[in-house]
DNA sequence: TATGAATGAGTGTTCATTCAT
DNA sequence: TATGAATGAACACTCATTCAT
């Protein structure tokens, strides 16, 4: 709020205008004079926040990452503690509508793409990559043996990314609920088919 | 043979010399005289052939998309005609070692992620993804009722895509046989748990 | 004449054009932009030829450096074969009017202090150095035992370049018959002393 | 030592940071915010101080000059009040430690060639060179007619520039004491033949 | 008085495209 | 048909200078 915060404010605004343009015209064809109008700065003002242009997409993906994080932690402290309920909870927080806005869905995929040719880029990725693995992993081995539980992760995990993914492609006319339902009824099959063979 | 396929050679090596370089450098990083030189021909060819970057580009993601579908095509005429084999086949099309090669995902992420910031790609890539649902549509079609069938097939598409997009991430270590074997129990408790629930 | 020449013509008018440029402003303050217009090409052709500024600058030094060795070659060529004359036609091509015209000298003077920051520029400064001390350490040696030789070439060599320095700075003002009598003078001190001492 | 003194420490500091870095990058590669951080303070000190960069450079060159002053000065205030003896405390002052430093060889160097693109720096470095002369022909005027004592000066002057000049190249390998020797027996020469002439 | 964040003009360099040969 | 030299607009980045605090 004090004098001290506005050099950090600014440096959100930078990495909002860069995300934003993303969204406009992609990670490949963004400029830095198109972020710091975008911004309403200066374009000398990136190097001295960010260093240069890599710096400052590098800072715009772990704000993408961690808003992205944030979300699915929002979710599933809201929902119930069982197994199945965390597993959908991680399941929501992946389609909420911050994360399937057409500007995150393209910057998202703009940044996986990025990460396949850039050192920083593809750290990052993967500790997302196996934050959602973990993560699942975590609650499946509440109900299903290891090796189960593992597979089990790696298909729901690929599921939510596919789905994702796919509805990048769709537009406006990605339907999460749809999306979201056939993610449950997978996880479903492969709980229930557990318990089923416990009974 | 003759004369005349000449012109229609020299298209397919300037096609393959973007596609290494795609894999080597990325689609941001690409330059023209980088594909010539990997082709052994002029930089001012590609517009003699192409018409421009762009025209390059667009007819080497035709490529990429048309192996895929060739791959597929191979699998499923070398399987068995009943449905549950038909999209095992689908399957084990897309994992082909000729579609995990890292550079063919390379190539893929990249198109797919300049596919959210240009008609022509996107249009193409629309095409590609709407035959794999189609495909495994029309053949859970053949067990399941429509509705059904729908979401199967979105979700054998998705869990397709997403172990993939997920194994590009891993490089080396992509473990193809794990997201067969993953995608397939999906397929096995669809089409099964109908079954099932049928008798 | 012929076609084939065209690219070394182009190379040497941008290198001319960049002699000129330095004499203007310096080599501080040299733009491409500037010896492009110079030499009435576009700014892209110095990367085309050179690789980069670097690489312009260098050629130039080049040329510099190599217009001095023609010019003393051509007095020495045109001189009595006799230690002393040679010596006087050493000095007479470091003052050559080529040598000393304000654009000349400015680039000279330029590229020598740059040379004290420039691994590349220092090495070719070197060579020149050791040049204009090895020509006349030869001649001294027909007349003088070694040592004395060597301490005669230093000291003719150091004079002709201080000469050459403060001559510089006076602009127009330089009296290039005082400098070559100043220096003339010391050379038959040096020979005709020892002469003096043999008879 | 008081208050009112801190203002003109503080602007020693910041040419002995400019000396320095000058020494380290050259003047053509100097930058404010170099220059601040080696005297540990803000960029904004400069134009407070010194106006604007080339005030800073002009102050700095100020200082190089009275140094080469006061050390020429030192010398001779030791040496014998004769004239031979005054023209090798005049010798021995330019190549003193202090101004035979790899530091301060780079930036006379750099300043000299910048002094043939600007009036300011010119001025100061003519006054310098004017003095090195008079000096000189102040003395050999005291034992050779005017003519004669004009043409030694500017002999010996030239002889102390170029052994500097070319010392510089050699870096660590600049013999001082050959240089020295060197420019004495010039001085004993031109001052001896004279004698031996009259007698 | 002193700071250092902010500016924005200017730089070297890259590269898709053109076109004379 | 094929070449590759040439262009010039566009880019990231630097840095002297300013000014609110």
């Amino acid at each position: 709020m004090l004098r001290k915060n506005i050099p950090e404010q600014r440096r959100e605004q930078l990495i909002s205008a860069a995300f934003e343009t993303i969204g406009e015209v992609g990670l490949a064809g963004i400029t830095l004079s198109q972020v710091a109008k975008e911004a309403g700065m200066s374009t000398g003002i990136v190097s001295h926040y960010f260093g240069d242009k890599d710096g400052l997409l590098l800072a715009t993906m772990r704000k993408v990452l961690g808003d992205l994080h944030d979300t699915v932690a929002d979710c599933r402290a809201r929902a119930a503690p069982d197994a199945q309920a965390q597993i959908f909870a991680i399941i929501d927080g992946n389609f909420a509508p911050s994360q399937t806005s057409e500007t995150t869905m393209r910057a998202w995929l703009d940044f996986w793409a990025a990460s396949m040719h850039s050192a920083d880029l593809r750290r990052l990725q993967r500790i997302n990559d196996r934050r959602l693995y973990s993560n699942l992993c975590c609650q499946f081995k509440r109900r299903l043996p290891v090796a189960q539980a593992r597979k089990a992760a790696m298909g729901v995990a690929a599921m939510i990314d596919g789905l994702w993914l796919r509805g990048s492609l769709a537009g406006g006319g990605f339907d999460i609920g749809l999306a979201c339902a056939i993610a449950r009824d997978y996880v479903r099959q492969t709980l229930g088919g557990e318990n089923a063979a416990r009974s």
